[in-house]
DNA sequence: CCGTATCCTATAGGATACTG
DNA sequence: CAGTATCCTATAGGATACGG
């Protein structure tokens, strides 16, 4: 993890990091681990995503090169969506990171705990500090 | 990769994930990498980061474990940050992933060419059959 | 069926001023 | 120095309606 002086924020791997790790792209890698899907299959999986949500995903997705629309001409029209081999090679460190927090989120929630008991301990150390007791 | 049924989209990982990929949190982590640092320090080293936006990203880590925060009793006042063994342990997860950006940078810009380009034609398609040309 | 367009609200995030 | 508080704006994201 070196370090570089200048605007690392907006470097171009910082941009793509956050395409890839954006609320629902994960989610639709997985919808489409075992084959291509259509619209509505995809929509059907992601619980809660709404359409605009899912477009706007799927179509970075494929502007990225990591997954594939394919129209079928058909009434009602048909739209295909599979993973590229980029694609496919991206899932093996995005499930590094999954596996991360899985193995850890007990840490995680122990850390969280104790932070927040503090936060509860320093406001009443500030109550009774100012002692502005009202009642 | 497998699939779950239900509201996947919220579940503890997806929102521990989002925590750790957050805009400048890995850069937290890179700033910190070789030695604790204190509040501005940190600052210098992510160009562009406002005051609130990294006593957020801070206390967010700190809140996850991921850092440590300690206040130093002096004046003025000095407080330090510093990566914790849980922290640690996150940055090989995410040296996989930004790895992965770096080395598939130029395909995905390929890509984008690409779609864009398919964008541009389809436009010009468009246009040419409502054959709405003023002028 | 697969979107786009529009409207509306909620939240993120910058700028600035102030405090222990 | 290291924040907190306030204000303001920009963007994300939901709901709904409509079009190819």
């Amino acid at each position: 993890m070196a370090r570089q002086p200048e605007d690392i924020a907006n470097c171009p791997q910082r941009v793509l990091l956050d395409q890839l790790t954006e609320k629902w792209s994960m989610l639709v890698l997985m919808a489409l681990d075992d084959g291509p899907l259509r619209f509505n299959a995809v929509k059907r999986q992601l619980v809660g995503v709404t359409q605009k949500a899912l477009t706007q995903c799927l179509r970075r997705l494929e502007r990225n090169g990591i997954v594939t629309r394919r129209v079928v001409p058909a009434s009602p029209i048909a739209v295909e969506y599979a993973i590229t081999p980029l694609g496919r090679s991206v899932q093996q460190p995005l499930k590094t990171m999954y596996r991360w927090t899985t193995q850890h989120l007990a840490e995680v929630e122990q850390a969280r705990a104790a932070f927040d008991r503090r936060a509860v301990v320093d406001a009443d150390a500030a109550r009774a500090v100012s002692g502005a007791a009202f009642g």
